[in-house]
RNA sequence: GCCGGUGUAGCUCAGCUGGCAGAGCGAUUCCUUCGUAAGGAAUAGGCCGAGGGUUCAAAUCCCUCCACCGGCUCCA
């Protein structure tokens, strides 16, 4: 019998059904039959020995493909688990996957530290000298099981990822033998650059409650230069870390005694006050308004609205007694907003109802996951929440959806938009939680944006839009979001009088267009590499004085610039020396005055690209920074 | 919270096989007054994260705690 398999250019091929991807590279030719590695059949990565038994579609991997890179390193975990178990064989292996840049295996039985990752990875380096024939076994799954007797492990992925799968497959090389679907490359010797990186703890499959496992990070190249290349890289994101910057630019500090609570220094609350500034203008557009409430509340507030029994069950909530009573600081504005809604008999005339507040919440983040400005435990957030009638769900949300966009395009920022549904702590019925993330993921469309899902994720009381960025080290992180909310108005009763003279329920949405200040500017350090658009620089322009002689006309011109934000660089330096200080502090604008310039009454501009212009008058420069400060743009462009 | 790592001058880091606490940058003072990415000299600056222990002697070895870094889990 035969079948058709398509190839990805739309030709199709009849081949003997039984037949491997390898089998089928060797009918379109002999080099590439040679050169195949892998399959990728109806989308999925497969070994080269997988068998054709029906009509597919089919694409052949090879050393050119990228998904030969996921084989690279998929063998690169054997030859690390090979290592491993002739230096320490005591230890069980569990997983060893490859990664978007490299691979891991969670082992277990053995302790592990630094020095013993050299060893393993001298030893690896010789299995990979040694070029070891990688080959494809199969056993049937009673063998399978005995050979993994003592491994619950291993026992475990056979039933649960290889359940009923028989015979199941395995690959080897020497001695070593892994039950693994692959694919994997031909031998151990294609690895050209390998390394191990980091120790660390994971949960069997990602789960708390389960058993903590070591997991080894490394990676792996076809060669050497790669490899090099990529820790190169790792190095420079470093550079770029918030926490490096924020200290270098006396921006932020995180001192021992507030763990997760950011000190905003001069320098970072200018930035800060900048973003606040701007986020009023866009939420009185919106028609917010704005209020304040605050962080110390009795924790009955919270009773109602389902955040104290989510809160204190994850152990987040800061909640303490005093006096005989139960108080906290709060973890979400929602309730004190709610709160102010309800002081008023509100009439549907009135709807939406818009309340915004740059909120101090305070939420007790597991000591282990604080991470600068990115993840912290007291935070402000641009928080608003809008009660609303039903019909004006859709026109609110999208509203909203274009003021993000609007906003995030003075940043040129990229951002990935995710659909959170309903998660296992969601309160409130299945119909609600199905109407409202209908109607998110409608204003999505509606607004030509690309969304991924994230099934599961969202907060207890509504599904939520999620506008993640991305930080230097990759780490994604959540900035806006958009919730659509049913439930609270329901649990605190609030209501709205409607034309029909009856009480109705409006409709509540939570959403932060920056998410929390903290770590907003996280990201936005991070982006900008520190070089912030000069609306934002903590010092826009700073004038070098060729001599001290130069200090009062330098003084002169500051006067001149006095809507901005001017420093005059007045130590005893040579003005290389100067420069140098400016560029380091990421200065947008330089102004270099020396006697020519004080004669002809201009001064020389000196940007933080480079370029350089003598003879500008105080004024013209003066002109262009009111124009380029107010339109928000991403660079210093006067001397474009 | 869990696994691994780190904590020495304002910053970056040496010193850590136990024996007088160091460098560069920065700061201060003096000299230099300089034309587009580092001029010179001198001086000051330390509870070696905190507490306990071992020792004649601890930055160094051991224990506990705190904070930070990477990861897991969890989140704006």
């Amino acid at each position: 019998m035969s079948v058709t398999v398509t190839l990805p250019d739309g030709a199709e091929l009849s081949v003997e059904a039984g037949s491997t991807v390898e089998d089928v590279a060797y009918e379109i030719g002999p080099g590439l039959g040679r050169d195949t590695v892998a399959g990728v059949v109806d989308g999925e990565f497969v070994a080269k020995e997988h068998p054709i038994e029906e009509d597919v579609e089919i694409e052949i991997v090879t050393e050119s493909s990228d998904e030969y890179l996921d084989a690279l390193r998929h063998s690169a975990a054997h030859v690390f688990a090979q290592a491993l178990q002739r230096l320490h064989p005591e230890a069980t292996l569990t997983i060893g996957p490859w990664t978007d840049d490299g691979f891991y295996y969670d082992v277990t039985g053995v302790e592990l530290d630094e020095a013993d990752l050299e060893e393993i990875s001298a030893e690896a380096e010789e299995i990979i000298e040694a070029d070891l024939p990688i080959e494809r076994v199969e056993m049937s799954r009673e063998e399978a099981f005995e050979y993994y007797e003592d491994n619950p492990f291993k026992r475990e992925i056979l039933e649960e990822e290889a359940a009923g799968e028989d015979p199941v497959s395995f690959y080897e090389q020497a001695e070593f033998r892994d039950l693994c679907r692959g694919p994997h490359v031909a031998s151990t010797g294609e690895i050209g650059g390998f390394t191990l990186l980091e120790i660390s703890g994971a949960y069997w499959r990602g789960t708390e409650e389960n058993e903590m496992l070591t997991r080894v990070y490394g990676t792996a190249f076809p060669n050497e230069s790669e490899l090099e290349e990529f820790l190169e890289r790792r190095e420079q994101a470093k550079e770029r870390d918030h926490r490096k910057i924020g200290r270098e630019m006396d921006l932020f500090s995180v001192p021992d005694h507030s763990p997760g609570c950011p000190h905003y220094h001069p320098n970072g609350m200018t930035i800060r006050r900048e973003l606040e500034e701007y986020i009023r203008t866009q939420n009185d557009e919106l028609g917010y308004e704005e209020v304040r409430t605050p962080e110390l509340n009795k924790a009955e507030l919270w009773k109602p609205t389902g955040h104290y029994e989510t809160f204190t069950a994850e152990g987040e909530m800061f909640a303490w007694e005093q006096d005989d009573t139960e108080y906290g600081l709060k973890p979400m504005n929602c309730a004190n907003h709610a709160y102010i809604y309800d002081q008023q008999v509100r009439s549907y005339r009135d709807l939406p109802v818009r309340f915004s507040e740059f909120g101090n919440v305070y939420r007790n983040e597991q000591s282990g996951e604080l991470s600068g400005l990115l993840r912290v435990r007291g935070m402000t957030q641009d928080d608003g929440h809008a009660f609303i009638r039903k019909d004006q769900i859709q026109g609110e949300i999208v509203d909203v959806l274009e003021a993000i966009d609007e906003i995030l395009g003075h940043f040129n920022f990229e951002m990935e938009y995710v659909l959170e549904t309903q998660g296992d702590n969601a309160v409130g019925s299945d119909q609600i939680w199905r109407e409202a993330t209908d109607a998110l993921g409608d204003a999505l469309e509606s607004e030509g944006l690309t969304y991924a899902v994230d099934e599961g994720e969202a907060a207890f009381y509504g599904p939520k839009v999620g506008i993640n960025a991305v930080d230097a080290l990759g780490r994604e992180w959540t900035i806006g979001t958009v919730q659509l909310d049913f439930n609270i108005p329901e649990r605190l009763d609030l209501t709205y009088t409607g034309e029909d003279n009856a009480e109705h329920r409006p409709v509540m949405v939570h959403r932060a267009l920056l998410g929390s200040f903290e770590r907003f500017m996280g990201v936005m350090i991070e982006h900008f590499d520190g070089n912030f658009p000069t609306w934002l620089a903590p010092e826009q322009v700073r004038i070098l004085p060729i001599s001290d002689d130069n200090v009062v006309y330098a003084e002169e011109i500051r006067r001149e610039l006095s809507d901005f934000r001017v420093g005059i660089e007045d130590r005893s330096w040579t003005i290389g020396k100067k420069i140098q200080a400016a560029h380091d502090d990421r200065v947008p604008y330089m102004l270099i005055v020396g006697g020519n310039e004080e004669e002809a009454g201009t001064v020389s501009v000196r940007d933080r690209f480079e370029r350089e212009r003598g003879d500008v008058s105080p004024s013209e420069l003066r002109e262009h920074l009111e124009g380029e400060v107010a339109e928000k743009r991403i660079e210093p462009d006067f001397l474009e």
